[in-house]
DNA sequence: TATTTATTGTTGCACAAGCAGATACCACGC
DNA sequence: GCGTGGTATCTGCTTGTGCAACAATAAATA
């Protein structure tokens, strides 16, 4: 029974890291996009995933799925970009019910200016976290996933 | 400059797989816990991290880096919790500003009936996790962190 | 075709979060 | 002792979030 309730207590801690170096990092990006681009975190989240995507163009319900938001929570999400003039919404030709939603040069544009706040961000606090003992083994790890060897 | 650039791609991706996987693991754990013991994923951390504190307290400031919230967070997360009888604060005979934070029985038992929920959901959240290709190499890194070779 | 069932997105409501400001307290220098 | 600066916590206000209920469209079935 030791080695069942050892796994156990290996995912909690596992689980416990993971959420602690998100914190961290989510705490450090949204203090700096939003002072650097009126951006919050999801926001960020949206135009990148948008930019990623082929065509720029997302329905809803992948967003709400790419931001692990609910659908209300994308849907006001959306307006907010929208009302800014950073993205559209497109009606579905083929199927009435979805909408698309696309990035606006202006949106292209904040993305781009964002990005390197983002990403200069990121490395700052994935090197903060290193000296923390219980994340730097994770943050290690983190390179490691997508390319191996 | 290739080189560098990957670098930044790789931290990139890297937050975005931490960012999924949290935010699936968080989403389920908050509907269980939820339903099964009308508990937020914050509440159940702090209750959990009084539980393996030495002394079973804390102070709020300790609880906030815990829960990576704001100081104004904890203080009206704690209020709910002492609401409810889960804890109760105790003044700081030493450091009058600080306020201890402690574990009563009743927050002691709801915790245990709480734990075999969240660590069920936890297993099955990573199971899930496993079956998608982008995430299934973290699970995997995750359980070796604190336990090398 | 008509009727049910499922899917996609939006709205009303209640609640939790962050920020800025206020209060009480400690610690240090004079 | 007395101010000054820093720390710990709490409160008012605004905003974002999830849940449940809803409207509109598609798909399945008879």
């Amino acid at each position: 029974m030791g080695i069942k309730d050892d796994a156990v207590e290996v995912r909690a801690q596992g689980w416990r890291t993971l959420a602690a170096l998100h914190g961290l990092i989510e705490s450090e990006l949204e203090r700096s996009l939003q002072a650097e681009a009126q951006l919050s975190v999801v926001e960020y989240t949206v135009l990148d995933a948008l930019s990623r995507q082929d065509g720029w163009h997302m329905r809803m319900q992948q967003l709400a799925r790419a931001t692990a938001l609910s659908a209300s929570a994308t849907t006001r999400l959306v307006n907010r970009l929208e009302d800014r003039g950073l993205l559209t919404r497109i009606l579905c030709a083929d199927d009435r019910r979805g909408i698309y939603t696309e990035l606006t040069a202006s949106g292209i544009k904040l993305l781009e200016e964002a990005r390197p706040t983002h990403d200069a961000t990121l490395e700052r606090a994935l090197a903060e976290a290193q000296e923390i003992p219980e994340l730097a083994p994770l943050v290690d790890a983190l390179p490691k996933l997508h390319a191996p060897v």
